[in-house]
DNA sequence: CTGTTAATGAAAACATTTTTCATTAAGGGG
DNA sequence: CCCCTTAATGAAAAATGTTTTCATTAACAG
């Protein structure tokens, strides 16, 4: 049994074939998924997974921290897999790529002066980096 | 004629009642507003003022980067105006007021290390904080 | 195996955003 | 100051994305 399979157990979920289906689509995935392209990568391991359990399933996994929300410019439909612990995404603006990297307390500073300027108590934030891969770079160097 | 009409001209745009409908309500506004929450306010001032125009002059104040989009944990459909500069936005979790602080050079060091990391070449960064005002600390010390 | 009930999915409701196109009005030229 | 051109507008409809409803299915404890 997955760690993510012992933790569906854990907090008395039970374990399904269209769970198992989405989170097959996350696990190969290089890039963030909408709830669309989840579907149609899930069918292929589960055909008659629907929309409505695809969207009830990423509430879940995104409520025990299983699949992460990727912003982007225009939207917010991307969700990715979660590594434990404290984490940010980076992203290939070129291929949408995706790699996370430790967050650490590199923000601390900095927010503690905002706290300072503002009187605001911060407890919480939201940090995506944005460029290019390696690919992607070599791929079109000057255009 | 204010510095944003003077943008508009520069740019060959016209300034219309529809347009100052929807500036007007991102002045007055103290947290980021939606765009039904736009055409809300902006009717007070040109009561024909339609959503459609609304999410056009949107698109506009964005490329001219009047406005800003702001993100939150379950969508990205909040709007404030920009002050000149690299800014980022801090949230009220429990009001919504958001306020602006200056974003220096203050993520160079993880941005560099995350490169030599990852190989990815760094272009551009999303970040938001979040947390409570001093007025909704004081009003809740403990709920 | 069987029974209980969480989970599912088709359909519909709802919400948000975009497209279409006939009409309006901003503002430059006369 | 008044036309004229055309960018801009807005009602309606279409498209897209998300949530609710409810009858049916299947996970899994016993
Ligand atoms: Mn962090
Ligand atoms: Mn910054
Ligand atoms: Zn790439
Ligand atoms: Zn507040």
């Amino acid at each position: 049994m997955t760690a993510w399979e012992q933790q569906l157990t854990a907090c008395d979920c039970r374990i399904t074939m269209p769970r198992r289906a989405v989170m097959g689509a996350l696990l190969e995935a290089e890039s963030p998924l909408a709830p669309q392209e989840i579907l149609d990568r899930g069918r292929q391991v589960h055909t008659r997974l629907g929309l409505v359990t695809v969207y009830r399933t990423l509430e879940l996994f995104l409520r025990l921290t299983l699949v992460r929300r990727v912003h982007r410019e225009d939207g917010c439909q991307g969700y990715v897999l979660t590594s434990p612990g404290h984490h940010h995404v980076l992203l290939c603006r070129d291929c949408g790529r995706a790699v996370e990297f430790p967050g650490g307390d590199d923000l601390q500073v900095l927010i503690q002066r905002v706290e300072g300027e503002t009187g605001y108590r911060v407890d919480e934030h939201l940090l995506q980096l944005f460029g290019r891969c390696t690919a992607c770079q070599q791929g079109e160097s000057d255009a």
